[in-house]
DNA sequence: CATGATGGATTAATAGGCCTTATGCATGCC
DNA sequence: GGCATGCATAAGGCCTATTAATCCATCATG
């Protein structure tokens, strides 16, 4: 059968003396003292069944038996020692966001340049995936998901709520002569009437909902969707103004009315709590934050 | 500074669990439980910053991190066993003996030859000298030494008993008319005179040893070499039988008087007693005592 | 759809190995 | 001769790796 590995604090140990030609320097590298070095070395001899070193007077040397050992043990541990520490540093290498597809697709799509510029070691792979993200199954460092913000082990960043209000095309609101109230909506094609949204927003408008059963349902799932079909004057959808600010600033989309409703539900950025310190992660939190103060914030104040 | 090594074990656990795919199947191989591979796969995980596998439903898969760590340390694991598997048997490819240079000229040159054909794959390296082995300061596996047999720590196998006699070539001998009795001896040249062996054989036969005093010395410190010298005529030596059988089988030398003094001591194989179940120790031991049988042993009766 | 089997995570408690302290021994140097 | 250096050894303590026990989720099954 396969012989089973030499005890490794021993290897480890001799790997060491055999470097430094001494115990003593050994243990002084590997933090420990002199006599558990010789401790472990004997362990080694004694599993080898022969000598590796030979006690001189005031100095060791290898046997050689030691010889033929030792470089394959130095060559083993900094085979470990190097992937280790690429991991280490390569794991910053990569950071892999998960996001929603509209966030991909708007702010994120617009915005990630600056971060590379800042971070050009820092490779982003970006995930888009409207799933509930479990860090524990999927190779993913960061995720902006949507909910309430209880996610226990999660570390979580407030970025900003979900509200929504119905938009549309210029174009589209012209066709009936603009839109001047919450009602003059229902003479146009909704996008997705079976979103609960809709039934939010028009209930808080005051508006009574009883029509919207009565649409076709059409959902197209994102976002990122209704808002291009919207743009394509294909209908009014209700959407997240805040992901779409240079849309609705060149006038491509338009928000008819300041009422914003709110479904209790925010945008976060979430990642592992245990891997706060991460750089990789600390990095893109940080900017992520400061981008998102300087870019929404004056819009949204 | 460098930095620091991955805790082993940690490397060790993960590494199994990443060829195996699977935490149960690694703590089989390793002989402990899953609870503990999985503890130390966290610690790992923990170290390198980054999650090290995914865990699916019923099985793990590794992440990017996961998968470039894992083939660096499989490769050193696999240097590591492959070196030490080596070093076990490989201790086995050479046996050193240290052996006294008579006994090295003489015996072990005429019967190895029959030991390397029995052990066709140990390497046989003989070292002589006269000094005193120590061997925690010298690389060797065993020795032929003389003395009293009483050496703590070290495993002694008898070999024969440091009996001497007077010895010279037949010319030499004819030159005075054959030498007869003990005292005659003392009418040739003397090899190495201050031998103490001298004066215990002749106290032994029953001759005054006021003459040898009065000798020159002239010692070539090893019996080799006095044998050389008195078979090529120079003189008598005193030496011991035991090692020179052909010598006197074929007449080369000739030992004029039964009477062999002895000193007391004796002629030992030795070896660190921790190693005496060491294969090449134990094969060459076997051997030697068993080709001592043969070779001395019906001459000697 | 309940049930059992599989595979991993978690917790607390344990055992044993690894390390330290203290000391001894041999050597080389001043 | 006394001191410094370097390794070996013994005894004891601590920490770490491990185990046992439990939980949880998934998947297959009847």
């Amino acid at each position: 059968m396969t012989l089973p590995l030499p005890p490794l604090p021993a290897v480890r140990a001799f790997e060491a003396a055999a470097r430094h030609g001494s115990f003593t320097k050994a243990a002084e590298e590997l933090g420990m003292t002199q006599a558990a070095v010789s401790y472990q070395i004997k362990v080694l001899e004694e599993r080898v069944g022969a000598p590796l070193f030979l006690r001189k007077p005031r100095q060791v040397t290898l046997t050689e038996v030691g010889q033929r050992l030792a470089p394959a043990f130095t060559e083993a541990f900094s085979l470990i020692g190097e992937a280790y520490a690429q991991a280490r540093s390569g794991a910053e290498g990569v950071l892999c966001v998960s996001t929603i597809l509209t966030f991909a697709s708007s702010w994120l799509a617009r915005n990630l340049g600056a971060f590379q510029v800042q971070h050009p070691s820092l490779a982003v792979r970006v995930d888009t995936s409207s799933r509930l993200i479990d860090f524990a199954r999927e190779d993913v460092d960061v995720a902006i998901r949507s909910g309430s913000g209880d996610w226990p082990g999660l570390a979580k960043h407030f970025l900003f709520k979900a509200e929504f209000s119905p938009m549309l095309s210029s174009k589209l609101a012209a066709s009936i002569g603009g839109v001047k109230a919450p009602a003059d909506l229902l003479r146009l094609p909704i996008l997705d009437p079976g979103d609960p949204w809709w039934r939010e927003w028009f209930t808080a408008a005051g508006v009574p909902t009883d029509a919207l059963a009565a649409r076709p349902r059409s959902s197209m799932g994102a976002q990122a969707y209704e808002a291009n079909a919207a743009m394509a004057g294909h209908g009014v959808a209700i959407l997240t103004g805040a992901l779409f600010p240079s849309e609705l600033a060149d006038g491509r989309l338009i928000q008819p009315f300041d009422l914003v409703a709110n479904d209790g539900n925010s945008y976060w950025l979430v990642y592992p709590e245990a891997r706060r310190n991460v750089p990789k992660i600390r990095a893109f939190r940080d900017w992520l934050l400061a981008a998102f103060a300087a870019s929404l914030g004056p819009q949204g104040a």
